[in-house]
DNA sequence: GATGAATGAGCGTTCATTCAT
DNA sequence: TATGAATGAACGCTCATTCAT
């Protein structure tokens, strides 16, 4: 994974007046960027309540009306940063599932829970702030119903093979994301931000929720 | 489990005035009672950001300045909220397990099952409000921990009994705590409020998740 | 007719404070009543829009929030202050046609348009600010119709005893009314404020207007 | 009197684009009728202040910019479309009163009296737009003076042939045109738009209003 | 001529909190 | 204890207007 994380390109957008003479205007895509970025860095910082739009816009160097030129609320932005950073999720997962073989179904497993813990613990914050700390969250998102159909998929396949059994693949990839999040936030509290330990740990654990019961000799 | 959930005794509160002659001064707990049913239902309805002061005052029946009496902040009577949440579920939890047998491990893993979903189920609009709508809500809280505390112990005993084996008990009491939640979530999402099916899955998948090998004969 | 007119009674509330200790909490009324004559003075020097809330509350003496207590919205103080000028010009027009005999029809009718006329030369700004200014004004209002409903009382005496004819009484009262208006409007363009000419030309063409053919000899 | 009213030729307009290829560049005269049209219909609509440039610019088709080649102010408009308001009336009520006998007096006041209440009906609307709701209106203005002109022309003809009798012929014409319009707002409100009646009625009592006295025998 | 991204001053409104009674 | 009038800082959002392309 790239040290940069999610929280978005800012720097770089810093660094582009430079380089290319200073365009006041941007196109869109750019400036939608630096806005987001900018929230999103300030949203972790001070939180969202806490943050202001005249914040978000200073901080993306533009005036605060360029803002609504792009969002037409604050609540709008929010919801682009968790499209985004689920988008993001969901991409880096399935890249470390595609590195191991079709028919390696712990491996495939393996991979999507180092791939999650790692990208998770690797963006708490802004986790929090785009999926908690937003009032009014919805219990039931597109976001989460992406992650859980990836799992899905896992799991449908090991079952397929032989390897796994379970009564409902929904409700196990549901534990095993929900699992993931609390022993992940478990680790953050303990204060490791190493994925090793909780990855191993999760392992094991689905490992046996799953398993086959073996044929008897 | 009682109908009446967890709201409050506002029905009650309402009914007292008539009983004993109006009394402007009411005793502290009372009060406190009714400035926190008040809020919890409004909340409920309007949304936590939503809800003003002037509002639970007026719902409660008392001035503005009677809700600064009790309570130094919005933020103090959510947790307030809270506290009074989290020990109604422990308590009721508790009854459920402490009716099966010492010994029946696996009947007081689904007694923990079936009081939690019933419980949350049964109170999830203002759990989502004491839980997920507080901004800034904390990763590790007190109340968490009192619960998780509680599966370890039913766990820690099977595994005593040799009926269980896992481990790590913590991070099993995680799995089974969230796991819970997202079944349950599931079920909601899906339109059913019967804890019946939700409760039944989870038991299988728990029951393999923490199964001890057979000793091979 | 008293010459502070119907702006308010602003001075008073100023100096009242001299006299008794100054004292932060003033009854409703008082309250209202300052806010409503500020708005008016600053509606009619500086027009509504570019008005604000913190002019009114300034120059009334308050905090911003108190406007608030006590108006839901700038339109309501216009609104207020509309229902205060129609009351006012209903019961100084009533005074005034009081003070003719009631079989006096001719004497009646003069009296409302000299008391009308002179009422609404000695207030139009005001009159203009709360019945113009006002963005989406109703053709129909309830001020209006109570005006027209007074003069259509007097009309009917009138031609029920005979001195008058017309063929509808409401018809005739709204050219009284608009017709008042419009010379009134010319007067001051033409830049006097004494009501007495135009009174004088009301008179002639509405006693013209209604007046009961002379039977033939 | 043609069914579009005066609202513009925006259906003209926009059938325009079909016929000749389509240029971005339209003959000045184009441009401003659109954006008279469009800012009239959303005027009309939603109200002048609720009516944003953007919104004029969208509805004829162009950028906002455009907007600010041809007119320098939202106010801009306003006085064009009323003075394209004025100048219809004006014509309208003009052929009129030209298809009477030069010595038909009554008739020709007829004529006035029905070609104007006939527009004003047809088009309360607009007029209300740009000429009510337009903050800081003015008591006098050249559109109202233009028509008094007319009325005053039309009742000293009368004078002079010794059919009308009258004080003051300006305060006639202002009791004419402001009883016009408050006899026909009295129809709207009253939910006809059949000018019919109340033509009926102001001929009657503009009739006895301005009759000369009948040289006794 | 036409565009539309960018601006930023400005305003209405909210509401937690205080405090004199 | 209880009240509720008063406060005033704070913020989201609007929109007329500019100007580089």
């Amino acid at each position: 994974m790239e040290a940069d994380g999610m929280i978005g390109k800012r720097q770089a957008a810093a660094t582009r007046g430079a380089a290319q003479r200073w365009r006041r205007t941007q196109p869109a895509e750019v400036r939608v960027d630096d806005l987001m970025s900018a929230a999103a860095a300030l949203f972790i910082t001070k939180g969202i309540e806490a943050t202001t739009i005249d914040d978000i816009a200073a901080r993306a160097g533009v005036a605060k009306g360029t803002f609504y030129h792009y969002f037409s609320t604050k609540a709008d932005v929010i919801i682009a940063l968790r499209a985004r950073f689920a988008q993001d999720f969901l991409a880096r997962v399935a890249a470390a599932i595609a590195e191991r073989a079709a028919h390696d179904h712990p491996g495939r497993l393996s991979a999507w829970l180092r791939g999650a813990v790692g990208t998770y613990l690797a963006n708490v914050e802004l986790h929090d702030v785009v999926f908690h700390d937003f009032p009014h969250h919805q219990r039931q998102s597109q976001e989460k119903d992406d992650v859980i159909a990836q799992i899905v998929a896992v799991l449908e396949d090991g079952r397929t093979a032989g390897v796994w059994a379970f009564p409902d693949a929904r409700s196990a990839a549901l534990i095993v994301f929900d699992g993931m999040h609390a022993v992940a936030d478990d680790a953050i509290v303990a204060g490791t931000r190493d994925p090793g330990p909780p990855c191993r740990l999760l392992e094991e654990m689905f490992t046996r929720m799953l398993a086959a019961p073996r044929p008897r000799s």
